[in-house]
DNA sequence: CAGTGATAGTCCAGAATGGATGGTACAGTT
DNA sequence: AACTGTACCATCCATTCTGGACTATCACTG
């Protein structure tokens, strides 16, 4: 009964209750023009996740007998009660940051000429794409006082990929150097390493074997 | 033979390349120490990765034949070129920020009386701590050149921070409303949502049926 | 030599991922 | 009325990923 809570089940479950009864479908394209974004929930588990939570007590599933036969799923109290604990709880997972720009960065000593400056300049273009794409959403709602909650997650992205953007742009003109200066980093004594080499894929302290 | 490379496949390349022959558990330890402070890649992967890596004739596996008879990986001639072709192609994946705490307000307006302000202020404590501590292993690092590179993921990683905190700041100060004034949108003239309400969890625009 | 803690690796159930596939409903033609 | 394009709606599947539990080795200490 007492099944595993994910974020894909907070995410199915917070939908319904901002959106009301909700079929898969709905839930998907709601992702898609919102969270998803930022975190992309593949469509196959806002299929799944609702049965489960279904199964669970957690939502009430009705389907249509007629026409398309939609599963539409609704919550039950014992939903609405884990949704409440959930956000009650101001505890959250890691925060995470899954962005394979950084690793090839991380990486990029090992590539050919040219792969940072590529990179970068990749990035920038990209960064910059999601940031006017999130202003604009954001201009259009910003007037809409009783949407202020939702519109959260946009602001954020938009400080991130501002951050992003400026990072990329650094890294761009003047190499990673120049943004670790314009970071608020320009190097004080030169304490060496101080056994920390494994940060940067060194070798360990202790010897193997 | 042509393997599917997912980004945990770059992660283990990438990481040998950097460090020469490495066994599973030092690019354990080596990830728990860098990359994993953004994008965790559970040990567990890091065992079984390698092995598909080495059936694919990316690397070369050898075992010690006494004592812990540790496995220990190495790049072919295969592996680097499959590394380096990644690392000169400048796209990415998207840019995804998998934030619980985005969720949680994103959803407040279905939990109790003051989640958004016990949410922000665990989020500034929380926040808070990981900018110090990657400002401190920046510190550290900042001053040995030949690593410049490599610290990249650290300084992206305290610009994001300080991008998180300022926000949780804000929304601790001012709400959701006082974050967006801050972000530079201050309320234009009222243009009334513009079909856009699926954002939010609205109605489609279209009708079900 | 028992105890402790770091080192090293295996295994597994369950969840997530990302397509591929295959329908239905309807609007706008022609 | 047939045709066509496009949303709409859902299921399935092969891989990967995830998070732990579990086992065992080794170095050091008292």
């Amino acid at each position: 009964m007492a099944i595993n809570l994910s974020a894909s089940s907070y995410l199915v479950l917070g939908l319904i209750g901002l959106r009301g009864p909700s079929s898969s479908y709905q839930l998907k394209r709601a992702v898609e023009r919102s969270i998803g974004y930022f975190w992309p929930f593949p469509h196959s588990q806002l299929y799944v996740e609702p049965k489960r939570l279904a199964e669970a007590g957690l939502l009430a599933e009705s389907t249509e007998n007629e026409g398309r036969r939609r599963r539409t799923y609704s919550l039950t109290p014992q939903g609405r009660e884990a949704l409440r604990a959930w956000l009650g709880d101001p505890d959250t997972e890691v925060f995470q940051v899954r962005n394979e720009a950084e690793l090839k960065l991380f990486f990029s000593e090992l590539g050919d000429e040219g792969t940072v400056e590529r990179l970068a300049d990749a990035q920038v273009r990209y960064h910059q794409g999601r940031l006017e794409e999130f202003q604009k959403m954001l201009e259009r709602l910003v007037d809409v006082p009783v949407l202020e909650k939702r519109v959260a997650p946009l602001v954020l992205g938009v400080r991130i990929e501002e951050a992003c953007l400026s990072f990329w742009r650094d890294v761009r003109e003047t190499g990673v150097r120049g943004a670790l200066g314009r970071t608020g980093f320009l190097g004080g004594d030169a304490e060496f390493l101080a056994g920390n080499t494994e940060f940067l894929g060194g070798n360990e302290g202790r010897h193997p074997g």
